[in-house]
RNA sequence: GCGGUCGUGGCGGAACUGGCAGACGCGGCGGACUUAGGAUCCGUUGGGGCGACCCUUGGGGGUUCAAAUCCCCCCGACCGCACCA
């Protein structure tokens, strides 16, 4: 009993000092490490893995949501069974730890060392079950000196090369950026607007695997359909045809455009190049004009504000071209503002009549709008195409031998005509690149190659590697300090003994993360970055946990790196695939304030004064934002250390699970954390008024248990259990908390002292500790140890629900006039039909007011619906 | 523009495969204990009506004995991609 009614003082349940005992017990005890089978393992695996962090500086409250579901996912299957592997690492390389040491001139390694320290020790405070023995730190020259080991063999294999490549060039941070770390036109870091820059830059295949990567997105049936969805328009494959237009009067010379419609072949007005296609480029040679448009259109740039514009511009080159299937026809070559001369071949045919793009260039300059396409139902008589262009499917009219076909066929006849004629032909088109991994960064993977003049560029022998960063920087100037480096650069060439130089790039940080979950498998391995036998053993990771805004980064890159790594003889993945089953969480957002000059405010400097917010400090209203992802700048973080201080790491867990289903965004209250720290106590004193040992699993219960408020409270309990399983299965944690929830509350309502309900009470204790234990394994442990059970709750098989006690003898099932709940009937549970329609219609004999039976319906065991007229 | 997700009380959200809408929490209201309560505990809480009852899942249609759930048409919000030929 509880509180007053039983006359048991209880004492608040004090979290510092239980959390700090339990951690440090477990600790001891080793029960986070997972076994190698080497060991003699014979438990079935489980990888469970959540996106390491970049060790920025401290947590909040927002990071720890990412973990604590992990963690949930690690001491569940733990709890199963399972030989679990749960490792922690730090994704730490990368520009902020540089931009540091230029602002406060702490040297990189330096300020990331100490970051890892006040982390780890903020994520040692969340009892977290972490396997700490297999921690890795990418800046840690025992992981990248096999980073570099991966590259080389990479280049072995024709995965990495090195081309000159025009590249996202970010003037701020003086670096090259991936097509993936520039949005809408500008860095992701530094939000700059993005130049473009010629460059000799290293390059990982990602196209050698195209198909394979979009194709076996179909087999990851436990990712997100959104992911998958991400990456399929990433990859964006697109079937047509490649085609070349002859020039006129130019014996051999041809333009060749890709194409999806070639079924509109013969709605061709112009033919548009890129403004830096090499034939472009040629004849700005001699034409200032058309210098002066490529230069215009460079400068422009890819800004989302010149996309908005969107203007379509371009210059009549003076060209003809001829078209493949009417040799006496021939189409002005325009150079134009709006082809890609990355996508294709940096030119196309326009069709105005099909495309909105073409239709709006041809308007402007005055080209032909020949409609090709028919849509259904339309008259070719008077089928005119306005100010938009028909995109959509129908016959193919006005197309010489394509008339009559609809528009999937024409496609065909069109491609097989270019074939005839060896004028083109069917090919799959992608958007996805390969990926240049090279950054002008001192604070990365150094790339382990030699550029000597007479050998070109050669790899580091393998027995010299790992090749250090040098120590010894300085960060006064811009550019790369290791291009800047007085000697680290000059070695002899490995080849030929002759005067040569390092590499001073190095590798993009994504690199980094596209193995990591590999190295987990075999951390301490200094020969090779894991041991093939391990990482069959552990991988794939059977969960991994982390932000959608991964989808298409870090993981394209790690399922490039697995089947990469699969085809060095690295690693024996049989799918390719590295995460069998991923979830995106959704993240912690916090209330923002802003004052009149927009300045963030953080929300204790801001108090409600009628209903309106005001800032403290001067009065002036402040304007209540929207709700943000927790942010330094926006000011609305919680500290974690503070918040676990006040309230235990328990509540701070429990609190992000609770009420939003995972996958959305939580909002972070004070109330709601009230709320939480509110239910922990709950559960305190629910134990402590017990003031017992509570029945083991095996326990026979006592006379009685099996009626009345006993059995009520013991069905609770097992169709708690029975529903949390299944909720953390299937990653509902704000129902498994709802229904723990409901179990206490069921508990604290059965009041009585008789030997039953004390045996189903201390049963229903133990299950709700023990049901607990992956969300406040603090609490449930030290609840564990108070209801007499011997530590560790931790290492304490998950509890079955007994199925008689699940499913009741009897139920009551509603009863339905015409679709509107009447009456109710009790029916033991899977009886006949025809006995509950009996049932059901005495009950609901005298509420029919005169009206004939049409009709039962009877749903077993769950529904009785009469139909009456 | 393309792709995706989603609209349920004052709020966050439950509701299996179509079967009692509103679990659980927050907030509110009433009470107990208190010098006090922003602690704790008990009760209550979708809206309307004194009532047997009626209404209610963004709006409108449809299918069905039965629709938050399935179909069609609107409206709105959010996320990703975006002159991709």
């Amino acid at each position: 009993m509880i509180g007053k009614n039983s006359g048991i003082m209880t004492a608040r349940y004090n979290h510092r000092d239980i959390e700090l005992k339990w951690a440090k017990a477990w600790d001891e005890a080793g029960l986070f490490r997972a076994h190698a089978p080497a060991e003699g393992e014979a438990r079935a695996k489980y990888y469970v893995l959540e996106m390491f962090p970049y060790p920025s500086g401290r947590i909040h409250v927002g990071h720890s949501r990412n973990y604590t579901m992990g963690d949930v996912v690690a001491r569940f299957k733990r709890a199963q069974g399972y030989n679990v592997l749960h490792p922690m690492g730090w994704d730490a390389f990368g520009l902020p730890a540089e931009n540091a040491a230029i602002e406060r001139g702490a040297h990189p390694e330096t300020w990331t060392r100490a970051n890892i320290t006040t982390m780890k020790a903020q994520l040692r405070l969340l009892g977290l079950s972490l396997d700490w023995d297999r921690e890795i730190a990418t800046c840690d020259p025992a992981y990248y000196k096999h980073q570099q080991a991966i590259f080389l063999a990479f280049w072995r294999k024709g995965l990495a090369y090195r081309r000159s490549a025009k590249v996202n060039w970010d003037p701020v941070d003086n670096t090259v950026l991936a097509n993936e770390q520039v949005v809408d036109g500008r860095g992701w870091r530094s939000g700059a607007v993005v130049e473009t820059r010629e460059l000799e830059q290293w390059f990982f295949r990602v196209t050698a695997y195209t198909d394979d990567l979009l194709d076996a997105l179909a087999t990851l049936s436990r990712w997100p359909d959104k992911v998958a969805a991400m990456q399929t328009n990433w990859i964006a494959r697109s079937a047509g045809a490649r085609l070349r237009f002859a020039l006129a009067g130019a014996p051999g010379g041809a333009i060749e455009v890709f194409t999806t419609r070639p079924d509109t072949l013969f709605g061709a007005s112009f033919i548009a190049l890129a403004p830096d296609h090499p034939l472009t480029k040629q004849i700005a040679g001699v034409r200032p004009d058309v210098a002066a448009f490529a230069a215009e259109c460079a400068s422009l740039g890819t800004s989302e504000e010149a996309i908005e514009k969107a203007e379509k511009k371009g210059v009549d080159l003076g060209l003809r071209a001829v078209h493949p299937f009417e040799p006496h026809a021939t189409l002005p070559v325009w150079a134009a503002n709006f082809v890609l001369s990355g996508y294709g071949t940096g030119a196309l045919f326009g069709c105005p009549a099909h495309d909105q793009r073409d239709l709006e260039f041809a308007r402007r300059y005055g080209l032909p709008v020949k409609p090709v396409v028919l849509p259904p139902g339309a008259d070719a008589a008077t089928f005119a195409i306005g100010k938009e262009a028909y995109t959509g499917a129908g016959t193919a009219y006005r197309s010489g031998f394509l008339d009559a076909l609809p528009t999937e066929e024409a496609r065909g006849a069109a491609i097989a005509a270019l074939e005839r004629l060896g004028a083109g032909e069917g090919v799959v088109q992608y958007r996805l690149r390969d990926w240049g991994v090279s950054r002008q960064r001192y604070w990365g993977c150094p790339i382990p190659v030699i550029h000597c003049t007479a050998c070109g560029p050669t790899p580091v022998p393998e027995d010299q590697l790992p090749v250090l960063l040098p120590q010894d920087v300085r960060f006064d100037a811009p550019g790369n300090p290791l291009a800047r480096h007085p000697t680290w650069k000059h070695v002899p060439c490995p080849r030929c003994g002759a005067p040569a130089e390092r590499e001073t790039d190095t590798l993009d940080t994504f690199v980094d993360s596209s193995w990591y979950f590999a190295r987990f498998t075999d951390p301490q391995n200094t020969e090779r970055p894991f041991d093939p036998a391990a990482a069959r053993y552990w991988l794939p990771v059977d969960q991994y946990v982390g932000g959608v805004e991964h989808a298409v980064l870090h993981l394209l890159y790690a399922r490039f790196f697995a089947r990469a790594l699969r085809d060095c003889g690295l690693l024996d993945l049989p799918g390719g695939e590295p995460f069998g089953g991923l979830f995106t969480q959704g993240m912690v957002t916090h209330e923002t304030y802003r004052s009149v000059d927009g300045q963030w405010l953080a929300p204790e400097e801001v108090a409600l004064q009628d209903g309106a917010a005001i800032e403290i400090k001067t009065g002036a209203p402040a304007a209540s934002g929207p709700l943000e992802k927790m942010s330094k700048s926006k000011k609305n973080v919680i500290d974690l250390d503070a918040f676990i201080a006040a309230f235990g790491a328990d509540v701070a867990r429990w609190f992000v699970l609770s009420d939003s289903p995972p996958e959305r965004d939580v909002e972070w209250t004070a109330a709601g954390a009230e709320g939480a720290a509110r239910f922990v106590q709950r559960v305190w004193a629910a134990i402590e008024g017990h003031g017992r040992p509570a029945p083991g699993p095996g326990a026979a219960p006592p006379p009685g248990a099996d009626q009345g408020e006993a059995l009520a409270l013991r069905q609770a309990a097992h169709r708690a259990v029975a529903g949390v399983t299944e909720d953390i299965e299937g990653f509902r944690f704000n129902r498994a908390v709802a229904r723990c929830y409901e179990l206490l509350n069921a508990l604290t309502r059965a009041k009585g002292e008789d030997e039953a309900i004390v045996f189903a009470r201390g049963e229903a204790l133990r299950l709700l500790v023990q049901i607990l234990a992956p969300f406040l394994p603090h609490l449930a442990e030290e609840g564990w140890e108070a209801l007499g059970f011997a530590p560790f709750l931790a290492a304490a098989p998950w509890p079955q629900a007994d199925p008689a006690l699940v499913e009741a003898a009897a139920l009551t099932l509603p009863v339905q006039i015409n679709g509107k709940r009447r009456a109710e009937i009790e029916a033991p549970k899977g009886a006949d039909e025809a006995l509950v329609r009996a049932l059901a219609l005495a009950k609901a004999e005298p509420l029919l007011g005169g009206l004939t039976v049409r009709k039962v319906v009877v749903v077993t065991d769950r529904i009785v619906n009469i139909v009456a007229g």
